[in-house]
DNA sequence: CCTCTAAATAGAAATGATTTCGTTTTAAAA
DNA sequence: TTTTAAAACGAAATCATTTCTATTTAGAGG
């Protein structure tokens, strides 16, 4: 796990620290996503020091490598979620547990191109993310 | 164009003071997004009086409504955007020049109904943007 | 194993967009 | 008109996020 994790960081170009290791596993372990401060209350405890900053810069740089993906949240406040699907795909959020879920991809691709071809612009980038409750969260009459 | 934006807010719920129907014209007229700050050091020579504070409520409540867009943004500041298409839609938005183009419907309705059936959750909302450069940033090389 | 250096981190302080709050003004219903 | 609930003011607060400089460390190369 350990190994696993170090390689990745390895292969992003990135030293494998303890405490970028340290918050690859906690987020692995999440089934959900969370938010800096939360990361850091949680990992403070295992290190002698360890600044909340350290944390947001390694969550902003693990998401420009690739490792984690970012979630848009209403709040509009900075969520992290680790996935380990390689393929291009989509996410199902809850916004009340915070479980993430993985959406087939659909056509987006297709619709970026003609966007391109219609519009003569470039498309370097989308947002699809689903919102909502899951199923457990629907059932228990939770609100978003 | 007034009585129209005066119908559009009653219809919301909301009182058609003169600065709301400001705010309306104003973001009518530009051809992309607006910042509330952008907005607001446009309109305060217009007014006695006009408060940041009430650009930030009303835009808030205008896109609450339905009758503005909100941009979602890579440096996640509020962005609006006013759209007259009451079809359900998406936008392609330039980074550079702030133009927003509608982009058609793509299958997302299904995806929604397909993510609800399969995971026993409901689907709340969904965001779909496409960013980019529209054509004529591309071609003049601007950079998002 | 050491040494060295660029990368990573600490932590206090700054930032700045956005929101809150108590008061005053106003749109529009009656 | 009169009335009043909604809207606006604007100074101040908030608070998530970033910056800055000094210190520490991972890991490449000997």
């Amino acid at each position: 796990m350990e190994q696993r994790h170090a390689a990745v960081l390895k292969a992003a170009g990135m030293k494998a620290t303890p405490k970028r290791l340290a918050i690859l596993e906690l987020l692995e372990a999440e089934s959900g996503y969370a938010s800096p401060e939360e990361l850091w209350k949680t990992l403070k405890g295992r290190f002698d020091r360890l600044g909340l900053p350290t944390v947001y810069r390694n969550l902003e740089e693990l998401s420009e490598s690739g490792v984690l993906t970012k979630v848009i949240h209403p709040n509009r406040q900075l969520y992290y979620y680790f996935c380990s699907n390689p393929e291009h795909h989509h996410h199902f959020v809850c916004l009340s547990c915070r479980k993430v879920e993985d959406i087939p991809s659909c056509g987006i691709e297709a619709l970026e191109r003609e966007v391109s071809i219609r519009n003569g612009g470039k498309v370097l980038s989308h947002i699809l993310q689903l919102n909502g409750l899951c199923g457990g969260c629907a059932k228990k009459g939770e609100k978003a």
